[in-house]
Formats: structure tokens, sequence, C-alpha cells
DNA sequence: TACGTCGATTGCGATTAATA
DNA sequence: TATTAATCGCAATCGACGTA
């Protein structure tokens, strides 16, 4: 989807990438290739031809389309990126009038990391800087702003919130019951278990039982895990939804159609 | 329940393209 | 060249929404 962009280009908008599109200019090389570009975007093509020759420079710079992109469209960088991209889901209690995370986690690169409050919580901090590209549900308004109050912390990272984006492709309410609508089923020992659950399975770890914190631990590593699938799923739903109707013979390439399918998944 | 922020909408000015 | 239309980008407002 990267190299299919041209919003990120000043000047650029809906409307003219729509245009280029529609006249079969889906790629930067075919702007720079078809003796159409100049007579589509006018005294625009200058600038475009800059810009272009500057993003395949920057292919690898996730940071130089962040500043470029608006931010409901950084979606479009998840498939590019997703060798530096880290899914991100906290369990926190909420004492004196602030929330206090308990357990975060952390799934990228194919490998699945707990956080422990009391424990190993400090590395955190050194791992999440590992990543470039941050998906997390509902992230910008509580994970978080949670983790810059407790941890002091900035995240300069490229973020997806699924939550905003799984809505535009019609898909409201809470994680769980976009997953179940997605087939996504969790097993038994962490089925039907809430946030809320999260707060009382760490109280009764507080008071000694290692188990609850083992059984915490385990949801909290469906949550985040799970995190990845709908991101995969959902990147290839709305790739085929803005090219739909452009052109029957442009689909999504073998790389733009790889789910990653996680073992943890049971899908129905 | 408190919190935080997004998306949709609207309005406005600047820029560019199209036309006479 | 002048005028009009189209488009972009920014800011402000407000309601909606999901998290633990």
């Amino acid at each position: 989807m990267l190299f299919h962009t041209f919003l990120h280009i000043p000047g650029v908008g809906d409307r003219i990438e729509q245009m280029l599109w529609r006249n079969r200019i889906f790629t930067w090389d075919d702007f720079l290739e078809s003796p159409l570009s100049q007579r589509l975007v006018g005294r625009r093509y200058r600038t475009m031809v800059k810009y272009i020759e500057r993003s395949k420079q920057h292919q690898d710079n996730v940071y130089f389309f962040k500043k470029l992109l608006p931010s409901r469209e950084l979606w479009r960088l998840f498939h590019h990126f997703r060798e530096r991209a880290a899914c991100l889901d906290i369990e926190s209690i909420y004492v004196n009038s602030s929330h206090q995370v308990t357990v975060i986690g952390l799934y990228g690169q194919n490998q699945m990391k707990s956080f422990v409050n009391g424990q190993n919580i400090e590395d955190f901090k050194d791992e999440i800087a590992r990543y470039d590209l941050l998906i997390t549900y509902n992230g910008v308004c509580f994970d978080l702003p949670v983790l810059r109050q407790q941890f002091k912390m900035s995240f300069p990272h490229v973020h997806v919130d699924l939550r905003f984006f799984l809505k535009r492709l019609g898909y409201t309410g809470g994680l769980k019951g976009i997953e179940r609508e997605f087939g996504i089923i969790r097993p038994d020992e962490v089925k039907g278990l809430s946030g809320y659950d999260a707060v009382l399975l760490w109280k009764k770890y507080q008071k000694g039982n290692q188990q609850a914190l083992s059984t915490l631990l385990q949801y909290n590593t469906h949550d985040t895990q799970n995190l990845y699938y709908l991101m995969a799923r959902s990147y290839e739903l709305m790739f085929r939804r803005i090219f739909a109707g452009h052109d029957h013979s442009f689909t999504l390439g073998p790389e733009e159609t790889t789910i990653a399918c996680l073992p943890t998944c049971r899908q129905s």
C-alpha cells in the first residue's frame, strides 16, 4: 500500500489520489513512467515528482511518512513496516484517582513479551524502543496516556489505533465483540474474561495467588496477540475497499494478502 | 465512572486549474 | 488576462465511544 500512496505529497488530497488511480496510475513508478501524469496534475507535477523521488529514497524510514501522512491514513504503513510493528495492551487498576499499570503485553516479531509490575516492568521502556509502529485498541485514549503518566515517557512511534480504523470498516463495540465478528474464539481458560476481571485477578495475585497472575497473563496475551490478527485482516479489508471499482485487473499482490494467523487464534 | 481523543461537520482562505 | 470553479489544508466545535 505504501507504493500506491500519493496522499502524503503536499497539495495532494483524496480526490487527486482517486483520480490518479482511476487513470490506472496505481504506484509511484506508474506516475513517473506514465505520459498521462503531467497532464493530470498540471503544475503540481514537479512537486509530485520531487516527493515521489524522496519517498523512494526514504522507503525504509517510517518516520518520513509519519510526518507527511494524515493520522487516519497511517494504517497504510503497516504492511511495509510490519517487521517493526508491535501490538500493545495494558492492564491496570484504579488507585488514588489514577491508573496504575499492572501488566503490559507486547507482541512483535513473532514474540510475545509480558511485563509485570513489581517484577520486570522497567524493562518495558527498552523493549518498546525496538519498534517503530504500535498497534493498539483504544490506545490513544487509554493505554498510551496511562503509560505516559506512569513512566514519564513519550511514544514517537507511528501509532495505529484499531478502534478508529475498524470503525471506518463498520466494526464498533469493544475488542472482544469485534474478535467474535472476525471469528476469533478464545480458549476456555480466558473466555468471557473482561477488563474488570483483570483487576480482580491482580488483587488475588497480590494476596499470594500465583494462579491468578498466570490467568491474567494469559488473558493479556490473547488481548495483545489478537490485535495483530485484527490489524492484518482489517488492513486487507481496507485495501480491497479503496481499490474496489478502480480496475478489475488490479488486485492485491501476494505481498499484500499474507495474513499472519496466530497459533493462539482459533477461527470458526 | 472519568478520561481522552477521534471523526464528522462546517467555514474560511490560499492555491491551482479551466474557461472565456 | 480575468474570472470562476475545484481542491486543499487548517481550525474549531461537538457528539460518540471504549478502556480498566
